[in-house]
DNA sequence: ACTCGGCTTGTTAACGGTAACATGTTATCC
DNA sequence: GGATAACATGTTACCGTTAACAAGCCGAGT
């Protein structure tokens, strides 16, 4: 294995400084055009490749942007990962991903190790954080944006909507169209956030609008998925003629009990409403198409990179971006 | 904005040479355990933050893995991916990810790109790479895998299946039960190489078994989502009544031409058989549950995370594993 | 008491770029 | 023609950490 060719060797054959080397492959305008396209030459000839972790050192500049996912398995999270990815993509910078697995003290692990790499932003899903988490963060003094939410007390820019906003319109429509008896099904209590929210608004508008109490049945540990929408129909089993609607906490889950009540012969909408969250394509293209509401996650993902781009820009206030959270009507209720 | 916390103030703060406190923190045996937790102490105290960045630098060992997807808005990838970056966590390396959209081009541009951070390894999906793709990595001269194939000329290691041989499981398996008359529906030319695979099997496994040319029904380019999928089945309309089983590309894909089929009135499987591929939630849980294929995607994450072990701890010759893909019979043929 | 070896700590220089400043070189103007 | 500006290139030092080697200290063995 030859030792690495670094811009010592380039300059060397060109016979120019090492210097010259750096602003010519930086497209610093004071190379002459001829001295810069001779060293792009060279340098390709040699197979000199450009080592980033020397400039993200010498300069302070990591050109990384941290961020934070509850988790990749998830539509609507991979939607925000690929408009931040794409949007930010001209901008130079690459994104350093972890997932949380719903949890906040992995995400505290998580934050502590992507600080070690020097991001120059930090991208976290949600508002809710250890105290830990925060005061590393605080301490540090880096942009952060906090995002799929609008919390009450943010650590920095927020690119978000209201769970509770969102679903508080879902309550209304199902009790607009009569429907009375609601169950919420989500995830058990603790570990996904953003889902407690919309079981607490839920909850809550029900309430307001009178309807019955809202009986919340745990469909198991976060993330809960299409499977865990089925089982929890199953088990319910006749018990299930008690509501005559069913709020899941996703789509996903909304497309496992709807399949669910198919097979065990549920008339949705006739006899049982289910509603969805998220708007993934699932919701859109299964028979019936499931009511839902569209987040608009990749939206999000353009906003914060639109975000960001001020922010390296040398931005002050801190922005607060709502992201329109809409009903979007479907057959299953 | 104070400046940064060095090992050199921490060292001034304990009274010892920033060697030590390098020692120190990482557990170098070297150190004594009363100067290792005074260290500790004084370091947590200053707020210090280890800089990987520089230690990447200096020691030319970045800690990443460069990891290639074609998209992670896949559940298989994802999947993957999340084997992968769970299965890999302990060895203290991180994972640059990038996504290629399903593009070799945008895979060259990436690679070049991830090259520059120094990683430690490369994981790419598929066996297809352009001729500057392979010359750039086989210049560098670091470890590479490739998953989701077998391809006849691999770069370096190897963890994937045979998607050809996985098709034609799955037509044997259609023929077996008397379908004859086959449609291939999956991406347009070119650009998911995959399914190219997949859709060559069909149409080769078909003929070898005597059954009618398979029709080939381009759904859109890559990647096909479930909306492709219903879309394709609308437009074929009343010219489905040609065929008896529709071969899909992915389960994503299977599950929208099975709904559009609900919706269009005809009997899954009566009149006409879908299969899928990858095992997807949505296939295991849809009514019909779908007949499809599971190749382990989680799987061959954890997998490759064992043959990046193997490798860091000195391995020499090129691994090729073999994951299982095998036929996940569904209520859909 | 003296030597030797093991344990712990310190010193030096370097990893590959680039900011800041210095210098050389060529046009431009009166 | 000489001064001045505009452009092109070079020099120096440093970013934070650690490999390699040097050195101090202490207890055991003779």
């Amino acid at each position: 294995m030859t030792a690495r060719v670094t811009m010592r060797d380039v300059a060397q054959a060109v016979g120019v400084s090492p210097m010259t080397v750096s602003r010519a492959l930086r497209d610093d305008k004071t190379v002459s055009e001829k001295t810069r396209s001779r060293v792009r030459a060279v340098a390709a000839e040699l197979g000199y490749v450009y080592d980033t972790t020397a400039q993200a050192f010498r300069t302070q500049k990591s050109g990384f942007v941290a961020v934070t996912l509850p988790s990749v398995n998830n539509a609507n999270f991979a939607d925000t990962f690929r408009g931040l990815s794409e949007a930010i993509a001209g901008s130079g910078m690459q994104i350093l991903l972890g997932a949380t697995n719903y949890r906040l003290e992995k995400e505290e692990e998580l934050v502590r190790q992507l600080l070690t790499r020097n991001p120059e932003a930090l991208v976290l899903t949600g508002g809710n954080h250890t105290d830990a988490t925060r005061s590393l963060i605080k301490a540090r003094g880096l942009p952060v944006i906090e995002m799929w939410d609008l919390p009450p007390d943010p650590l920095g820019h927020v690119v978000g909507f209201s769970n509770a906003d969102a679903m508080a319109t879902l309550v209304t429509h199902l009790a607009a169209s009569g429907r009375r008896r609601l169950a919420f099904v989500g995830a058990s209590e603790g570990a996904d956030l953003r889902g407690a929210e919309r079981r607490a608004s839920v909850v809550a508008t029900a309430q307001k609008l009178g309807l019955d109490d809202v009986a919340v049945i745990d469909a198991g540990p976060a993330p809960v998925s299409m499977r865990h929408g089925a089982a929890a129909v199953e088990r319910l089993g006749a018990r299930l003629s008690v509501f005559d609607a069913l709020v899941c906490v996703s789509d996903t889950v909304a497309f496992g009990a709807l399949s669910e009540c198919r097979r065990m012969g549920i008339d949705v909408p006739g006899q049982l409403a289910i509603t969805g969250f998220g708007h993934f394509d699932v919701a859109a293209v299964s028979d019936p198409r499931i009511t839902t509401v569209d987040v608009n996650a990749r939206l999000i993902g353009t906003e914060v990179a639109r975000v960001l781009e001020t922010v390296f820009s040398g931005a002050s206030a801190p922005l607060e971006i709502e992201v329109a959270a809409r009903l979007v009507p479907g057959e299953t209720s």
